[in-house]
DNA sequence: TAAACTCGGTCTTTTTTAGTCTTATTTCAA
DNA sequence: TTGAAATAAGACTAAAAAAGACCGAGTTTA
């Protein structure tokens, strides 16, 4: 059930990654692509789109490769869902009404707002809706990219705690 | 990004129907889906679902139709997502620990987990995954499905009519 | 009995997501 | 200068999931 996108999982994994690196290194694409068993396109584009938001910086040339170029405790999740998915609107109809300061340039929808969806005219539950997506938008703002990384560091497996436990 | 899933919206839609009716009085899934245009089939599966789990009850025959039969403040969103879409894994690696009660006889999962996803060997980021998993649960199970229906009646939602000037 | 409904399974279509292929562009080291 | 190594980006294909349609069976009451 609302299962997350794989492309999400990959910008993890990148991140996580490359946190764990020196300030400056950089890490390459095929790197992580290949440790991580990962599609390397998919990967790249993932990271691009990273990088063309800030969270990340590319650097070309022969010994390219990415880095961290914000602050992860500033990178909220809805920030990295937003760059890799597009902004949050739990429902067809809606566009996300919060509508902070930033005008997506792929996003004109500017016409009529009642073609999204068919049931739109007979709907009685577009306030629900409504709420829905303003709190989930709220939770996963409230979560930062930082935090995710960053689990397990601290925390033990919840109830298991067995040190001889599974693979490693 | 992450949209809910339209059988979530038709399960809303008849709740909050039935929600507004005399206690004891039953609604017919194709009065409920011709009302509200949406496909006949469909909504009625999603309520033979709620019903087997105990939200709805069921009356066959000539005069039958759904009524609710559990008090909606008790039933959080995480419930409804439930029944209808399954336990919550935010990805294909870990079932949700949680297990309630319920042994779920299409899932044989006995075997080896790391079939699940082919990444699981090298991932570094099952812990925050697990903890994903477990703030959004969190999150879905601390919101009730009362709450989301009973959503626009005291706020003021976009252009409303009131006069009374009920703003928020 | 027969009508009007629920129930439950299977099937097809549609939509979304994931991944691949290809080509261009940038950069730096030899 | 030149070419290797990397990013950048568009188009395409395949796979998976979701949505919806079909149909036949069981129930209840007018
Ligand atoms: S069904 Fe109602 S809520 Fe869901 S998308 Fe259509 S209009 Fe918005
Ligand atoms: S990628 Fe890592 S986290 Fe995502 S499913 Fe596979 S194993 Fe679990």
């Amino acid at each position: 059930m609302n299962r997350i996108h794989r492309k999400v999982e990959y910008a993890l994994i990148a991140l996580k990654h490359m946190r764990g690196k020196n300030p400056g290194e950089r890490t390459t694409v095929k790197d992580m692509a290949t440790q991580y068993r990962c599609p390397h396109d998919v990967l790249a584009r993932v990271l691009q789109t990273l990088a063309s938001r800030g969270v990340l910086k590319s650097e070309q040339g022969v010994h390219g490769g990415y880095l961290i170029a914000k602050d992860l405790n500033r990178v909220s999740f809805y920030d990295l869902l937003e760059m890799i998915l597009g902004p949050m609107e739990v429902a067809r109809c809606l566009q996300e009404p919060t509508a902070s300061a930033d005008s997506d340039p792929k996003a004109p929808f500017a016409n009529d707002e009642a073609a999204v969806c068919e049931l739109r005219e007979t709907c009685n539950i577009v306030s629900p809706i409504q709420l829905l997506n303003r709190k989930m938008s709220e939770f996963y703002r409230n979560l930062s990219v930082a935090e995710l990384i960053e689990a397990g560091r601290s925390l033990k497996s919840r109830e298991s705690a067995k040190v001889n436990g599974a693979q490693l």
